[in-house]
DNA sequence: ATGCTCATTTAGCGCTTGATCATATAGCCT
DNA sequence: AGGCTATATGATCAAGCGCTAAATGAGCAT
């Protein structure tokens, strides 16, 4: 009982390669910052990894290069440019395909800490943000839109791309990004099967569109003609 | 040319009556922390006040006591009662009652101190919004599909108000939020007219529930009978 | 003008923060 | 087993943080 329990909880040390070490740490981070957001503390940081303090900067420079390494760890190779061909596909109804699509961008994304980051990122210094808005704005919603324009009978290129066209399909899209913020910023429970949730949401999508699509492009025709 | 040069900057000591500097560092305090976040620094803000920082603490106890002063300020009176008879006032019609309240309740809260001093406190600790989204989950939600309901030619208690209903409303809701957020978060440019906006989401929304509304109440009902 | 009051400032305490450097030791090689 | 390497730790610095207390002076009443 007295042999060494007087000592105060000696430290493990261990001594790991630095490949995973360093894997260990940017781990860490991401979960400790996207709890924390990025005024979190590097002590904090290291009492949870387990580790002391200046170990971390044996790995980074500076907290600023562990920050930044934690966003590219999140941010980097989450979106599949496989989700453009995949949207294009007329073989299945757009239905199905856009149903198919939330469920993987979903997947994808759709995570605390992917959400989280994204959040704090665009609080501290939005530029990350912007880029990748301007990834969706550029990659992703012409081509919804496009698919619009065709499963509502329209000729493809029936007008320009117009901004007003982009804020539509922006709608759908951030009401579902919206559900996972609920979830992951505001920790509210979120009761429904997300595939069941986003099939209703898309079917009325769609079957609004219908009617409203041919309405909106012929306002941004008005408008244009008039500018 | 000598005279007095020499000192470095004269510190015009003003003396306010404390009812006024109070309200001054409220204002400047929201304008700070939404841009900052609440681990924004007092010395700074007093700086942008154009006080010094001890000043604070004559009106405040503590910077938690201003942090809480700030919430209040921006959170309390934006909620306008009056939205729920509007919003259930059956001489207009819905489409007219949605687009006048969401115009309506962008004035009130789609603003950049509010958004974004929600969304830092959503991230350091979301009681607060937790609360906020109980409120329009109670009170304004099932209003809106009520009215749903009617303007479906559904009977008004044709079942009991399921998630799956209110999680439908929730994506009408959060899609129209989700552009005040990238407007003040990210900091995008939307450059398109809110109402005119607003019009083309709404009137998609209820054209297509005309089809789908009734399909997810069966699809309720048929769940709730088999659980 | 003069004195009083209290809003405001100057100075600084104690603690935390990011970052640094010398020291200690875990784990591999021989 | 013994030695070497470099991973990990302990001690510590300088700057910045929330907050306090004493000194100052602006603006009022007289």
């Amino acid at each position: 009982m007295v042999t060494r329990a007087a000592k105060p909880a000696a430290p493990v040390r261990r001594r790991l390669a630095p490949a995973e070490r360093e894997r260990q740490i940017v781990e860490g981070a991401i979960a400790y910052f996207s709890e924390a957001g990025f005024s979190g503390q590097t002590r904090e940081l290291s009492r949870r990894l387990g580790i002391t303090q200046p170990l971390l900067y044996r790995y980074f420079p500076s907290k600023q290069a562990l920050v930044e390494r934690v966003y590219q760890t999140v941010f980097q190779g989450r979106w599949n440019p496989a989700w453009i061909p995949l949207l294009q596909n007329r073989e299945l109804p757009l239905r199905d395909r856009l149903i198919e699509f939330y469920r993987q961008y979903a997947q994808a994304t759709y995570r605390p800490e992917w959400i989280r980051i994204y959040m704090h990122a665009g609080l501290s210094d939005p530029t990350l943000n912007q880029r990748y808005i301007r990834l969706v704005r550029r990659e992703l919603l012409p081509v919804i839109c496009a698919e619009l324009r065709h499963d509502c009978g329209l000729p493809d290129a029936a007008a320009a791309l117009d901004e007003q066209e982009i804020e539509f399909v922006w709608n759908l899209h951030g009401g579902i990004f919206y559900q996972a913020v609920r979830r992951h910023v505001y920790r509210t429970r979120v009761s429904v099967d997300f595939v069941t949730h986003v099939g209703f949401v898309v079917d009325n999508f769609l079957a609004g569109a219908k009617t409203v699509y041919p309405r909106l492009l012929a306002h941004c025709a008005s408008k244009a003609s008039a500018g």
